[in-house]
DNA sequence: TGACTTTCTGACAACGTTACCATAGTCTCC
DNA sequence: GGAGACTATGGTAACGTTGTCAGAAAGTCA
């Protein structure tokens, strides 16, 4: 309880400090004039110790059956629920993870956290959530408030930088794994993401059958959505096309989106294919409407780490690199869990077979070639 | 700690006890290895009382101010944090809010969350959010799991039903607001809304005037998504349009809402404009596409608490009624925020002026009608 | 019967922090 | 110069739980 702001007592000074403190402080007592009923006050009600008490209510052994039953019902008649604080002070691990989202605002990621949460859940952990708003500075900063209140491990979803300042957390101080992110140059996390090579190599071997052999690619720097160019680069290489890849701010709107499409159309490019990623999905569509580009009669066109709830809404719908976000998510709690629970640390990289490639009616011959289509071919 | 697995004691049996209640319990000892530096050390650093490093830490008066740098700096090359928990425990507020998401997979939830999160980041308190996943007893059991962790507050979010179960928590015990949801009939909770119905009312007048005498809407039930049917109601009534309610299950598919929608708009119904709620926004376009039915020529058609990242995929856009799920969150999290900290409930029903309405060209003339469309107001 | 084991219970000391109380020194002002 | 106020610091007892140990009672087996 906060200090009273009225106390009775014989040494005026210290009735002046606690008021005084209290004004200085800017500090409102809260008076809930609630509070929770104490395993003291259970055990006193069953009549045992608040060993026997703390025993019984957990589970563990040599607590005597009509005993246990007394202690729960008096436990439950007080509305007692174990204070998970005190627990965790005295037993040293919280039953918390903390979680540090680079952004929340797009779908992909929340499928992540949901399969998170639910992993989570399951294996008894709360988890302590914060949003780094696209903030490497605020990612940082985060990870050490989550710190204080001493979770039993974090998870950092979507940042492509930790930074050095977190270092000493990640030292053997706190289990910390990274999810849907592509990498941190600077330290050594382990790091869970899916194996989108396959997909992606399924996407440019379908574009070869159709004859492409430029391909331009729109993609975002450094997020959650952006393929790592070596993947690409690699699966392009293989099938003998050339890929030019352009990194766009999230900020791109649809104009600008449908310049920088004509241009990768012109010469000396002239690109026959088109990807983007997730995060520019919607000017994207927006420059095809603006440039009166018909799917794939003009042009053909995939992304990457695209959505499935968008699906019903993309006229024409569009092939497709999906990841699984939700077995991504729970993969994470594993592992995470897992570290925290064993004490030994995980391989450095987790790659998970959790991508596919799914072909709709997007991907089309060469415009002005003579070569029919060959039937789409999806390896779901 | 958790009891050593070996320990070397004179007293045989409480060694035995030790090794087999880990044996039963499955309950393994985690050896991270790494406790975190204390206060005491710290204050030992500075060669000052616990007291006195306390006080300085947390920037309370009556510190010299060379001895407050002086702690500081030790926290410092310690690498000190505070134990939040043991804080928590001793002053009795965590500065932890507990969130439940009844689901927390559709964007508006999300954008809640997130000016949830940010209002309360900002004032200082760390989120434990947790998910229902659309299961009203796992809110309840949620509820329960929070509380036990001593959340300063709760905020239960696009839940309709709160049960009697948690009625315990309620009564003044946390402070609780529920968010995103159209009431609770069982239990009274500060409940924060946005304010539909100016925005329902500027829909129904715009389909007043273009001659609509006949909606037909569809939504699914007890959703986050669903306006309260007395504002539709009220506000169609105003405009002496005739408008039939249909809820269907969220799993509805095209082909039955095409089945749906062709049975509204054959006699003796024959509505001519359509209104669709956010849930079921997907199988109403594809129902649209199936029908072959051209917006606004063929019927008219709006949205309710749409979402405007679809927008852009959106072909034809639709008009719509739109939340601010940001601005809701934010709200909510000052009305808990200060409730929390004045220890005075709130007004049982906060409703905000965060709707609007949003019109595009999805809404024309009756069918047939020789009347011209007048031109669109929008209320932005 | 007695040595040994197992079951059950209680007392007590932590865990890391802050609230409260005590005390000493300094400053101000009549 | 002394009453009254403020500044600065330290000691101690909580907060609510669990880990550890002590010890009593009951069961097992030679």
């Amino acid at each position: 309880m906060l200090p009273r702001a009225v106390v009775v007592c014989k040494r005026y000074h210290t009735t002046l400090f606690c008021s005084r403190s209290l004004r200085i402080l800017g500090c409102v007592p809260r008076n809930t004039g609630y509070r929770a009923p104490t395993l003291r006050e259970v055990a006193a009600r069953a009549e045992v110790s608040v060993s026997t008490a703390s025993r019984a209510l957990s589970g563990r052994p040599y607590v005597n059956e009509g005993v246990a039953t007394r202690v729960r019902e008096a436990a439950e008649s007080l509305g007692y629920h174990a204070n998970e604080g005190a627990r965790g002070l005295r037993s040293s691990h919280t039953m918390t993870l903390g979680v540090v989202c680079f952004q929340m605002r797009q779908l992909p990621m929340i499928e992540f956290l949901d399969g998170f949460a639910e992993a989570a859940e399951s294996a008894g952990y709360a988890m302590l959530v914060a949003n780094a708003r696209s903030s490497d500075e605020r990612t940082r900063s985060l990870v050490e408030r989550l710190f204080e209140r001493r979770v039993d491990g974090l998870l950092v979803a979507g940042a492509s930088d930790l930074g050095a300042s977190t270092r000493p957390y990640l030292d053997g101080a706190v289990p910390l794994v990274a999810g849907m992110s592509k990498g941190h140059a600077d330290v050594e996390v382990p790091l869970v993401m899916t194996s989108e090579f396959a997909a992606i190599r399924s996407a440019f071997a379908r574009l070869h059958e159709c004859g492409h052999t430029s391909v331009a690619y729109f993609g975002t720097s450094r997020t959650v959505h952006t393929p790592r160019p070596g993947y690409v680069s690699q699966a392009s290489a293989e099938q003998g096309i050339t890929c030019h890849m352009s990194f766009l701010p999230e900020s791109t709107d649809g104009a600008a989106m449908a310049g920088h499409i004509a241009n990768a159309m012109a010469a000396p490019n002239s690109a026959t294919a088109l990807a983007v990623n997730h995060s520019l999905l919607s000017p994207f569509m927006t420059a095809i409407r603006i440039l009166k580009l018909r799917i794939p009669d003009d042009v053909s066109v995939f992304t990457m780490s695209d959505y499935r709830q968008l699906d019903a809404f993309l006229d024409p719908p569009l092939s497709a690199v999906h990841s699984d976000g939700v077995a991504m998510g729970v993969h994470c709690a594993r592992i995470l869990i897992d570290w925290v629970e064993s004490g030994e640390a995980p391989p450095p990289v987790s790659d998970m077979n959790l991508s596919s490639w799914l072909e709709t009616r997007s991907i089309g011959p060469v415009p002005g070639s003579k070569v029919d289509t060959p039937d789409a071919v999806s390896n779901d």
